[in-house]
DNA sequence: GCCGTTTTCGGCCCGACTGTTTTCAGTCG
């Protein structure tokens, strides 16, 4: 699937096309175009072969859909080489410093011939730069402290590790009575998987502004603070993340709250809304056009949507995927909820490399109030997860059978079965008819060819026993890109052999990830979330699978785990 | 370059901040 590099060639032609004097517009409609294909889950190639198709979808016109074409059959652009040939590749990176825009980089390049990293350093340590008109000696020293900044390798925090530096914040602030209300914002807010920084906003008592700040700033978990004024403050925690608190005016707390809750995407094209309705949006409130001196919304984000005729978008869905359409419709899904939640898929016990026993996990199941937890440990040759060999499964299966004789939670035991790298399963299918649930996975193999790889899980989807195919990427956020596999093929073999895929709940898995679960729950495929909890607090992961899951705007009825216990049971069969 | 339930031409999100201006352009989120 070639919709990254697609969408990089396009971001190339609009970053290269902003050093020239095209129209900011031109440029923008290339961003924008790059922006859809990217987040496009069907194969850019399969939707070119009808150029009509592909020049319907929204931000793709005639001539970009031609550049597309052109790209994906002769390998290249002709626009984006000649654009190349006027520009050295170093003014790329110069566009990288902050404060550094392509207006800027291109006087430097044209007047002064600067035109790598290197030699910009070299002219603003020697204050070559400050007397060209539009520079000064702030920005010689902007550039410089720009440079190290820039090439800084950029870490996002793991949703989960984001949410838990949020609630301890949360916690202390909320101790302080002058605060009416507080939220997180930004990405966190939206449940994106990574997080970069968090905006919180909050409203205080009048005349209390500047004391919350500095309450905020004095925290335990601040290492440096960066600002600290009257509306806002902005830290650096011990984990090296940056959060801010800004306080806003309670009758704009609700349009604030949607300003910074992004994303910006969002925000952009419920402007382009609002704008066809008469109406204007910034973070202070909803405007008749032409009239700024008082706002008719803003207070609530309920009553902000509500006067632009659309029904309340969840921060999770607020992503420019067609909510905006949807809910002027009145058609947003019903998002899947933690309370709908019935049962964990995928938990691991001590018969692997878990660390709890049977009877322990469906105690803590018992907690969650889940009806139903399914086992599911590793098959007998991944031997570093301790995989269980055969004669033990069936000593597995025993153990089942006796802890429900006492639980109230029904387990199933299941197996997260290796594909191996021949495409053949790790048991045997007279094992494998023997067990309630069996999830196949990949463990092995990761260099193979896209087509190697998607061909082994759909040979693995079409085996009878399989329910399931687990943590279908094989990525780790933050630590490897996943193995090379066409999801498009993988979903609609899904749906036709009755598989279902699994949202791995797991912290840097998080996959299938919101983009693809919406493209499979569109194919009709079920999605099952599983926490893999090697321990029995991780099942405790499950709200990070349902971030996932409203972010790919699925309800109750596409989750397995919402199922009752004796419909999961017919499910389970329906395959075989 | 894209788009259209006021438009096939004339629009294209909005405001804050910064530094360099003497009323504003560039950059950022």
């Amino acid at each position: 699937m070639k919709n990254k590099e697609t969408a990089r060639q396009l971001q190339l032609i609009a970053q290269l096309l902003s050093l020239t004097d095209e129209s900011p517009f031109k440029i923008r409609a290339y961003e924008k175009a790059a922006q859809v294909i990217e987040a496009i889950p069907e194969p850019i190639e399969d939707i070119a072969k009808d150029f009509g198709k592909l020049s319907s979808i929204r931000g793709v016109g005639r001539s970009i859909a031609a550049k597309i074409v052109e790209y994906l059959s002769s390998g290249g652009m002709e626009r984006l080489r000649e654009l190349k040939e006027k520009f050295p590749p170093g003014v790329f990176d110069m566009l990288k410093i902050p404060g550094l825009g392509p207006k800027r980089v291109k006087v430097l390049y044209k007047e002064l011939g600067i035109k790598d990293i290197d030699t910009l350093k070299q002219y603003a340590e020697s204050h070559r730069i400050k007397d060209i008109p539009g520079f000064g000696e702030r920005a010689e020293k902007n550039i410089l402290d720009g440079i190290n900044f820039a090439f800084v390798p950029e870490r996002r925090l793991l949703l989960f590790e984001a949410l838990s530096i949020v609630d301890g914040i949360l916690r202390e602030l909320k101790k302080n009575a002058n605060i009416v209300n507080i939220e997180p914002c930004g990405s966190i807010r939206r449940r994106k998987e990574t997080i970069g920084d968090v905006d919180m906003l909050c409203c205080v008592k009048r005349g209390k502004e500047k004391e919350v700040i500095e309450k905020f700033a004095r925290l335990p978990h601040v290492k440096k603070v960066l600002a600290c004024g009257g509306t806002k403050g902005s830290v650096i925690t011990a984990e090296n993340f940056q959060v801010d608190l800004r306080v806003v005016p309670e009758n704009a707390y609700g349009s604030a709250l949607q300003y910074f809750t992004g994303s910006k995407q969002h925000n952009i094209r419920l402007r382009e809304f609002a704008n066809k309705k008469g109406l204007t949006i910034s973070e202070y409130g909803v405007f008749e056009v032409g009239d700024k001196s008082k706002p008719i919304a803003g207070r609530t984000e309920e009553e902000l949507y509500k006067i632009l005729g659309l029904d309340y978008i969840a921060p999770e869905l607020r992503e420019d995927r067609g909510e905006i359409e949807s809910a002027a419709k009145g058609k947003l899904p019903e998002l899947v909820e933690l309370k709908d939640i019935k049962g964990d898929i995928h938990v691991h016990s001590n018969y692997s490399d878990g660390a709890n026993t049977i009877k322990e996990i469906a105690d803590y199941a018992e907690r969650l109030n889940y009806e139903w937890v399914i086992v599911c440990d590793h098959s007998q040759s991944l031997k570093v997860a301790r995989g269980v060999q055969i004669r033990d499964l069936y000593r597995k299966i025993d153990e089942v059978k006796k802890v429900n004789k006492t639980s109230r939670v029904r387990v199933l035991c299941g197996a997260e079965v290796d594909i191996l790298s021949g495409g053949k399963l790790d048991y045997p299918d007279e094992v494998l008819k023997e067990l309630d649930f069996v999830i196949a996975a990949l463990h092995t193999g990761f260099r193979q060819s896209e087509e190697q790889i998607t061909g082994r899980v759909l040979k693995a989807m079409d085996n009878k026993y399989v329910h399931a195919f687990a943590h279908p990427t094989g990525r780790l956020l933050n630590k490897r890109d996943g193995y090379e596999i066409n999801l498009s093929k993988v979903i609609e073999h899904a749906f036709k052999s009755n598989t279902c895929i699994e949202i791995n709940a797991y912290p840097e898995r998080l996959d299938l990830d919101d983009i693809n679960s919406k493209h499979a729950k569109e194919r009709g495929v079920k999605l099952a979330i599983g926490t893999d909890a090697h321990h029995v607090s991780q099942m405790e992961y499950m709200s990070l699978g349902i971030y996932v899951a409203r972010r790919g705007w699925l309800e109750e009825g596409d989750v397995v785990n919402t199922m009752p216990y004796l419909k999961l049971l017919k499910f389970l069969k329906s395959k075989r």
